[in-house]
DNA sequence: TTGAGTTACTTCTACGCTGCAAGTAACTCC
DNA sequence: GGAGTTACTTGCAGCGTAGAAGTAACTCAA
């Protein structure tokens, strides 16, 4: 009966294993469940008895498999039965999405940030909430900036809100909206989002490169996030990628920033040929085939294309999402995209697999979402959030 | 009483987890055991009682630690109570050595292989283990390769050997010398001895490059080897270093080995100058400052510091060690390699650390051992070896 | 010297979680 | 309509765990 107030944190830890599988692999069979778990029937039967009695977990379809022996009856996790909001936090706007168990967005708004400080930003952020979830109630709230933040709490560094020490960003929201809150770095939270229900849904490894604004970077290895200090603050930016390139502001030649954010882009068609003043003109220039957007789009791909090689390369991922605002580059340019990536990937090896994700600011919002169902889900969990 | 004939393999799942928590970061008290394995005080002793009594496991020291209240008491493995062979191969030689169960190495030996064909390498391999146990029984053998294995046991791919098709080199290997044993690529065993036992013992996240007559990479994440169909074979060694470098076999320009390879560096030096046939004395030459081989030297510096850079910002490993018969370069040109380091590396972010360790062949044959070790240790385990 | 405070370890119990074995259920194929 | 096959359920024995209560061994201060 969908009883929000007891919700997963209630579960014994074995349950929540099985309802997490359930949520991010379902809809799975008893047996499916058995083999993916590691478990016997016995005890997967155990397990799903109690979610079934509570209504978490319903059983669905027919599960016709076609083949001999008794069908299966395939199981899958209730995803309306809880609700979340998650906000993306730019230096002047907030983006809000409502979504549910499963991330599937339900509603979005967005607005202008009131101002920078702590204050106004918990009040943007509290306004932004209670306008996208109305009166529903939320199991969490998820609040992710560029910038690091402690434990999902305390916010050390957000450079573009300029905030110079720790602010308890999580507490201060909780305590605004009444709804458990976490605070991510974007970029970890969209690859977090990518991991558990978007493009790489089911990857035991893979890498994000979000490209746009800034160049941005995750990675998942063995199920989990790799986090770091410095995770998801730019170490991938200036990575050289073209020894000929342009400069970025730190008088790097050709790195990763001076080669794809989508302003360099823009100057460099702008200064070739005039008459341009958006990212978005300048790949429909070069879809259109003028030759100064051709050239600047397509040396663009080409780096990305070899960041993915050296990605992959040096983590060993058979997968390499790209998303964020930019990210249509990848398809403008996708012929010398692959160019690039052959030229710095071993032919012998196995090939990388290039998965092109949509993203606008709502996929953030939506990242910052399942920070929060994560969080839900696996509280101080052995694997997934913290450690 | 260290009954060589029980073992681990016989102990039940959570006392090896703590046994191997020992092995791994022992000497360490039940009270610091229980913490680590976030087990309760209780737990830890029930599971240490048995490996107490079975002699596994001692007390050692007297466990001064300083503070206030009852001095703890450190556990440590006993780690002469077993014996393990490992041994790698090249194209035409073997190198074996005797470790105890914290891969000491007791003794060593090596020669040439009788012949390429797998019924003369496995009796050369044979050989070699008889002759560095002597008659000491054994707990198992590694065999490592430049190549690959499936399973720890059939040789998929091995190059330098002439392999065409599968062979099943584990089994032959425990038919001929009645010990169990398993097979490793030649740099994943390496990396898994430098986990375990060597310059990252106990690091969670490391990246290991080793350097010499070919360019190797391995990769921890999460406390586990990172393991793929291309681990190991290469796939770092053509990522381009200097755009403005010599050529390697393939064609690329500044990649890796052409940079860092011994063979290519002697060639590079005796090409500027003339008179040198080792790789050895264009490090002397260079350490005594003749110009061709400073330069030389110093580029491959640079470069393999541009290399510790990438890694380190893709991976965010907070480490890396350098190992492999030709690492002296990397002490030769420390200077260098800092420099290529810094260029490539954001000064805001963490340092990386970057460890030198020696590398000889009785270090890969010691990587073998590892392998051994860890399959002994957590046999099928659900975390280190397989999955 | 004595007792309060502190940390390390042990013992015991209740219970969650597991595989296993022996069922039952629902299907296909012949 | 039975044999074969796969999916699932039920009951049981035992491992593994936390928690509470107790013991041990030390430091420190009066």
């Amino acid at each position: 009966m969908l009883n929000g107030s007891t919700g997963w944190p209630s579960l014994t830890p074995a349950t929540r294993t099985a309802a997490v599988e359930l949520l991010r692999h379902g809809p799975l069979s008893r047996s499916a469940l058995a083999r993916r778990l590691g478990l016997s029937a016995g005890s997967v039967t155990r397990l799903v008895t109690p979610l079934l009695a509570g209504g978490l977990v319903v059983p669905v379809g027919p599960g016709r498999d076609g083949g001999i022996g008794r069908p299966s009856t395939p199981l899958d996790v209730v995803a309306a039965g809880h609700r979340f909001a998650g906000v993306k936090l730019t230096a002047s706007h907030g983006y809000a999405v409502l979504a549910d168990l499963r991330s599937t967005v339900l509603a979005k708004v967005d607005g202008p940030l009131r101002g920078k400080s702590p204050a106004e930003v918990v009040a943007s952020v509290a306004d932004l909430v209670s306008r996208v979830a109305g009166d529903a109630p939320l199991a969490g709230v998820g609040v992710s900036l560029g910038g690091r933040a402690a434990d999902h709490r305390i916010v050390t560094a957000a450079p573009y809100l300029g905030w110079a020490g720790p602010v308890d960003l999580g507490g201060l929201v909780t305590a605004a909206t009444g709804a458990p809150t976490v605070v991510d770095n974007d970029v970890l939270a969209l690859a977090r989002a990518t991991h558990w229900f978007g493009a790489a849904r089911g990857a035991d490894r893979f890498a994000l490169v979000t490209v746009g604004v800034g160049i941005g970077y995750g990675l998942v290895v063995h199920d989990r996030l790799v986090d770091s200090d410095d995770a998801g603050v730019g170490l991938v930016a200036h990575l050289c990628l073209d020894p000929l390139g342009p400069l970025c502001a730190r008088g790097h030649r050709g790195c990763a920033e001076a080669m794809l954010a989508s302003g360099k882009i823009r100057d460099a068609v702008a200064v070739g040929r005039g008459g341009v003043s958006t990212y978005a003109e300048c790949l429909d220039l070069a879809s259109a085939g003028d030759p100064v957007a051709v050239r600047v789009v397509d040396d663009a791909g080409r780096a990305l294309g070899r960041l993915v090689a050296m990605i992959a390369n040096l983590t060993m991922v058979p997968t390499v999402v790209l998303s964020g605002d930019g990210v249509e580059l990848a398809s403008v340019a996708s012929d010398a995209l692959a160019a690039g990536l052959a030229a710095d990937r071993d032919p012998a090896a196995d090939p990388v697999r290039v998965e092109i994700h949509p993203g606008g600011f709502d996929e953030w919002a939506r990242g910052a979402a399942v920070t929060a169902i994560q969080s839900y889900t696996t509280p101080r969990g052995s694997a997934m959030m913290h450690r």
